[in-house]
DNA sequence: AATCTAATTCGATAAACATCGAATTAGATT
DNA sequence: AATCTAATTCGATGTTTATCGAATTAGATT
């Protein structure tokens, strides 16, 4: 997906090629004579055009000695309008792995056994430890505060803490004074 | 001028940053969360975050601990309006020596002496060396055949062809069959 | 004031890339 | 068919750049 927009903007990504899609657009040239303007060789220049080519910015066709390029303007005028949509933002987006948060986390507060080295302080740490700590309690299952407790105290000894973070963070929920606890 | 355009495609011309700018279409993120989520340094992603911003894309503010990226829209939407605007793209081809052609064909066709070492075939080319050759004429000036002969013998034997490409160009024009000539 | 924590900067390294010259290819002219 | 000419491909080279780890800096919490 991505890789077709950094393809794109690669192309653009270098002074010579911006002059060359810059002559372009006034009118078709050949090798030759973008290689004359630019003061560079012709086989730079062709290095060039296939970079833009490939971003299907340019085509050329023969044309006696000469291969002539011109600028796609319909192609340019479509890469516009669809940039930075919030389509294509979301696309690349996508291509990241929302679990990596987490999953880093939790990596950098658990020991080999699982358990918690400490309980973060920051908020956001906090909540994707808590997210990690509620997935041993069976979804559908009651539980006493007992029972809990015992679970609890796998992960870290402040069982009370952990206890009630996982319920202000709306992850359990509990009934009665004396504790039926269920996740949520 | 256009420096400031390569920046910018630079700026997206990777495929993390466009993740980053992807990600913060979102929601703002701090460099750690970012640096979790992309699976990369923190340091690494200070880079590129100091790629984004220097573009401009990006902007910073102190959050607590951290430092918490926004995208710029405003700024993406106005890059995106402009871009590959006809005054943009004229901007940047403005920015090549014209003359650079002209002076690379007269480079390779005539000797130390400024004489032709062969009168081009090729069309443009045959007009870039005709623009350097008719310099030698005074403009107001008129010149009988003659004298003509003499200073075009000066860059080469043929002449005739010569002379008659000036005309044929619309260089030098002539009135009366015995022959009265002057640059235009 | 002392201590944390995240961010940034710096130095090193490996990969990507712009540029060139030489060799080759593809087409057109003679 | 033989010969030109421009374009492309290939190999080499020096520069840029993405990435990391270590050291430092800047701020906030205790």
């Amino acid at each position: 997906m991505s890789e077709e927009l950094v393809t794109f903007f690669k192309a653009l990504a270098d002074s010579n090629r911006l002059k060359i899609v810059g002559l372009l657009a006034e009118k078709s040239y050949s090798v030759e004579e973008l290689a004359a303007l630019l003061k560079l060789k012709p086989s730079t220049v062709s290095h060039h055009l296939s970079k833009l080519a490939e971003a299907e910015l340019v085509s050329s066709h023969a044309e006696s000695y000469y291969s002539v390029y011109q600028l796609d303007k319909d192609v340019l005028e479509k890469k516009k309008r669809t940039m930075f949509s919030q389509a294509e933002l979301s696309t690349v987006a996508a291509e990241v792995d929302a679990n990596a948060y987490d999953a880093k986390v939790i990596k950098d507060f658990t020991r080999r056994d699982g358990s918690l080295k400490t309980i973060p302080a920051q908020r956001k740490k906090l909540d994707a430890i808590l997210r990690y700590v509620v997935r041993s309690f069976d979804a559908g299952k009651h539980f006493s505060e007992k029972q809990v407790n015992e679970t609890l105290a796998k992960f870290h000894e402040d069982t009370a803490t952990l206890r009630r973070e996982l319920v202000g963070a709306g992850l359990m929920e509990r009934e009665g004074g004396g504790g039926d606890y269920w996740r949520v």
